[in-house]
DNA sequence: GTCTATATCCCGATAGAC
DNA sequence: GTCTATCGGGATATAGAC
């Protein structure tokens, strides 16, 4: 915080607008976030982020590149933590509905804030490290059939994604207690699929 | 349509503005649906709906309200189509898939409108039939064990609403070939995880 | 039941000074 | 790299006339 005037400059905006982007969007949600908003809780003009990203969309996309970070972080502690492929498996849908929960800003950016990745190239790099390690348990459970492997994948990626989707949405309720029973249900629901994987396609 | 005078009458606005909010929403999404736009197709001022929606909230919701008894009669057709119960539950799965995808605005008013159900009584009143539809054919599958039913229920509706949402968001690109794949991936989940329900809870 | 008119507010984005 | 100032647009919602 520079002492020099009554003047405000920040010095470092591109990553402090990111922050203050995530806080608006955890209070009014993605659909509802301005940049304008964002700027006035850094106490600069709402002129002076455009020197750093083009538009809403680009603040949006930098925040979704930095919840793909985090996302992934803990999709592979998650899978460290488990000794077995069925077990890291179904412990990343876990991770996936968790990450969901406590990181809800960033899932919003990722998932309800109507970007389209083809035009974020930033964004789809990003995305490449999640895939990895979804692909890579999979395949490991299936033991390199990679059709069975893709069916599999899609379905426990469509299974975490649902149960988050309706977890932040309210639909099980608020609260630890609902985050705590709709990863283990998540959990679950994979140990479900891959046991009664021969159902899928391959 | 009234061959009046240069004035527009409308003369039952109430429905209209509903199907002027589907189309608003097919172009825009539900995100940036208003009401002033959805006036202006139907030739009325932005000040004539609010005789009969207190604030957009409302209009919304019964956008939604309709959405319900579609989802409702396409899930009844798909069920009606099976014989078995394991069937008729995995079709279901298939129908979800297949609401989201070709009645758009109706699923996006449902589950991306942000809007709180509890504030919208007849919204909660519209859900029963789905509900029940659901929960009849959950039963039958588990036959009449509740605690098993619940899981399972929960289970495909969220692995159901994983695959509606990343389709939605084109995760599976566009077209009637993804539609197709999508719901056929919904239908196999649906009975994988019936193949392999003993390790849900219980 | 709809219209005219209006109050109020917020947003994205740009030009040009410092 | 941030500021001042501003343009241009759109929204919700209300008051009062017809």
């Amino acid at each position: 915080m520079p002492a020099k005037g009554a003047r405000y400059h920040h010095g470092d905006l591109r990553p402090a607008m990111v922050d203050a982007a995530v806080d608006v969007i955890a209070e009014r949600g993605v659909r509802d976030f301005s940049m304008a908003e964002a700027s006035r809780r850094l106490g600069v003009t709402t002129a002076a982020p455009y020197r750093h990203f083009a538009d809403r969309d680009e603040l949006l996309a930098a925040v979704a590149v930095r919840g793909l970070s985090v996302f992934a972080a803990m999709l592979s502690a998650a899978a460290d933590g488990a000794s077995a492929p069925d077990q890291r498996l179904a412990a990343m849908a876990g991770a996936y509905v968790r990450f969901a929960a406590t990181q809800r800003p960033l899932f919003a950016a990722l998932f309800s804030s109507g970007l389209d990745k083809s035009r974020h190239p930033e964004l789809q790099r990003a995305w490449e490290p999640v895939d990895a390690l979804l692909t890579t348990a999979v395949l490991e459970v299936c033991q390199g059939d990679e059709g069975a492997a893709d069916a599999l994948g899609d379905a426990i990626e469509a299974t975490a994604h649902g149960y988050a989707m309706l977890l932040t949405d309210g639909e099980y309720g608020d609260g630890q207690i609902a985050v705590d029973a709709t990863a283990d249900r998540a959990i679950a629901s994979a140990r479900a699929l891959i046991a009664g994987r021969a159902a899928l396609p391959s």
